[in-house]
DNA sequence: TTGACACTATACAGACCTGTCTGGTAAAGT
DNA sequence: ACTTTACCAGACAGGTCTGTATAGTGTCAA
């Protein structure tokens, strides 16, 4: 997607039947939040790339935020899928972990990559955004899942070995 | 320092001499900025802890940009004296890294870190900011700085080992 | 036909933020 | 005595942002 796109009304409706505004909605603040950051896309450049009214925005979300939410929502279980999609191949709970590591750096070599969305929506979001919780709560989901393959495996001291995994995992995202 | 208390003026004007407004601007800026973010403290909070008219803001910086651009240069200045009082104690190369790292991560420990603060400005600046270039040039300091002492200390690929130690080092501060 | 529904388009209020401008004070240099 | 310098206080303009309100369109079902 070339920069002077990124504005432009995505309908991907050569079908009849135009996808409803909130899929619309969702997918143009997919884009355009984790690409320009949460802050600094405001809500009229999300409609008109969604090619959305404005009532339909507050139609369908209570508001900025709450669309800033649900887009870290769809982010958290986009990465739910993708890890436990990699783990369904293994059995072994050491093979899982590394599947797990690989599931998460797997986005960083992709070509608009910008680091950890959660991270990034964190750094960037005012301190009583609810959008906040969901960053917290993908973290630790993926903490106490490593945790949990670790003490599997029989590690001496899975919880601290999760969070040093995570460590790492922030280190390279960052 | 108690939120109640972060916004009223602080003076630290117990001399007869007034510190001049550039420096409280700075001080105040300091604070706020780093403590909830560059782009949520607005200018009016600024100088209103810094106890200084608005006129001296801009009679003193170019604007909003370039006070925060002062702010992250200070910061920079801070690190670097810190690593540079701790380098001196040690002759070895391998004992000069070791100093680096744990200058770096000595602040982790105090009770109001935040996270890196060159991290957290780059995350929630717009992407034309002058603040970024700073934040880019304190991180390469670093990192040339460690594959520096790398090379000295006979490491096989200094560069690779500099980029990694910055990695670890983004991850635990993040 | 009518009415409910989902949607578009646009105008607008209110808040907030940056940056400018004016006016006044006090101290220091000449 | 006069000027310069540095500063404070606050009003104000211009912009951007969120969120609301209004008016109109197309569709589908009863």
């Amino acid at each position: 997607m070339k920069p002077e796109e990124m504005d432009k009304p995505l309908n991907g409706n050569t079908s009849s039947v135009r996808r409803p505004a909130r899929e619309r909605l969702l997918a143009a603040a997919e884009e355009l939040f984790y690409q320009d950051g949460v802050q600094s896309v405001g809500i009229d450049r999300v409609i008109e790339r969604a090619g959305v009214a404005k009532a339909s925005l507050y139609g369908n979300f209570n508001g900025k935020d709450d669309l800033v939410r649900a887009y870290l929502d769809a982010r958290f279980e986009a990465r739910r899928a993708a890890i436990e999609t990699k783990l369904a191949f293994h059995e072994a709970p050491r093979d899982k972990m590394l599947a797990v590591f690989d599931a998460m750096t797997e986005p960083l070599a992709k070509p608009n990559y910008r680091g950890c969305a959660f991270l990034r929506a964190t750094a960037e979001m005012p301190a009583d955004a609810s959008g906040r919780e969901v960053c917290r709560d993908a973290r630790r989901w993926t903490r106490e899942l490593l945790a949990g393959l670790a003490k599997e495996a029989g590690a001496s001291n899975p919880y601290v070995l999760a969070k040093q995994l995570v460590l790492l995992y922030d280190g390279a995202a960052a």
